[in-house]
DNA sequence: TCGAAACTGTGATTTAATTAACAATATTTC
DNA sequence: GAAATATTGTTAATTAAATCACAGTTTCGA
């Protein structure tokens, strides 16, 4: 296996998921002043090894000043680089209920590459208002507001039952990332990347290691 | 390494979270009135293989009807055998914004052995309100009423700025179990169960998947 | 200026998770 | 009732992820 600086390979999923949360923690120090930090103290910010981070920042094709750590700016910028596209990405919240309003909500405020550009729902008194500080749109506009905003991916917030018609629809409208929050597992087409995540499945595996710990 | 049937084992992470998935396909199967699941039906009801459905089920130590699948009423059983504490688990979501509201109608009316029994703010106008079916405490009495519900799982939705206090005051109060929603990464004791999931990650995730597609 | 200390970068190793391969068993078909 | 078929349970192989172990810098202290 031969890694260039220059061409990137796709990286390991989990390093991706690392490198987003180191950068947010990098971020923060840049607002505390510090310009450099060692492997180790991005570690302990983190739950993990200072190996781990030196591996993952290795996958990027940086390197630091030895000795004097990683520059928090620098490290920053080439984060940057691998997760964020040029141009940016707009993204659309599908249902915006509590949980639709909370992940919407999450991001305003945050500078981001990823711009929420439209909301939707059926509820008819959400419609045309803006909440959460974006726009809500009826959801039979579901096609033309994608097309026309060139909205890529969809975060899925809608009740269990309509779950996998709204994905349907997404998909035909040519959304290329969808992340499903809702309890119903989706089938999309391959080049679609789907990633899923439910909160009773994690609450349950909680509960179990609650029951039964490890050791 | 032996396995027997008798006593378990502690599971691995990823098989744990697979059988609570199982578990809710396997109910709706019951409510359509069937009774077998062949190991490929079950696997194609998720994103995965029938081996892996298998080797999960083997690891529970559950065997079926050879060539008619397997039992469905069975199999919830003994899932729920595996994932439910007898007595069941008394869980509290601690903030009461848009995302502990997400998590706690999510679980309103799903018979389950993880009973929410008190949500905590700071927002004195939600306390003593039934908020989605479950009463609201102020969090200063955060440790009071966690002993004398016995509460031991907590769902921590509060802002990322009093994340770090309010998961102290937790461990504090002798929780067992801690899924932490919020964008900063928690220290707990090793006795502690954490899980944690960010949202934003998982944007950023699915972008750079959008962006750079595998193979 | 030399040696010790502090970090990084990375090959080698280990561990965990998934997938392949297939024997064993039950069912159906003729 | 023998052969073909469908399905499970499990061992072995593979792949992916994490960790170990250590050589290579740079800095510091005497």
């Amino acid at each position: 296996m031969h890694q260039s600086n220059d061409y990137f390979m796709t990286l390991p999923e989990r390093t991706v998921e690392r490198l987003s949360e180191y950068r947010r923690s990098l971020l923060q120090c840049l607002e505390e002043g510090k310009t450099h930090i060692f492997s180790h103290e991005l570690a302990n910010l983190h739950h993990n090894t200072a190996v781990q981070v030196r591996r993952d920042i290795m996958f990027i094709g940086y390197t630091s000043m030895q000795r004097k750590g990683y520059d928090v700016r620098e490290l920053v910028d080439v984060i940057g680089e691998i997760l964020d596209s040029e141009m940016g990405l707009n993204v659309a919240v599908i249902g915006i209920g509590n949980l639709g309003r909370a992940f919407t909500t999450y991001f305003v405020g945050k500078r981001s590459k990823l711009n929420i550009i439209a909301t939707f729902d059926v509820d008819t008194t959400k419609i045309d208002r803006v909440i959460s500080g974006v726009k809500c749109y009826p959801l039979n506009r579901l096609k033309e507001v994608v097309e026309t905003h060139q909205i890529s991916i969809a975060i899925l917030t809608v009740p269990a039952d309509s779950a996998s018609e709204v994905a349907a629809q997404l998909v035909e409208a040519g959304i290329k990332g969808l992340m499903n929050f809702t309890t119903i597992p989706l089938n999309v087409p391959n080049e679609v990347f789907l990633d899923e995540y439910d909160m009773i499945t994690s609450v349950e595996k909680v509960a179990y290691f609650v029951k039964s710990p490890r050791e």
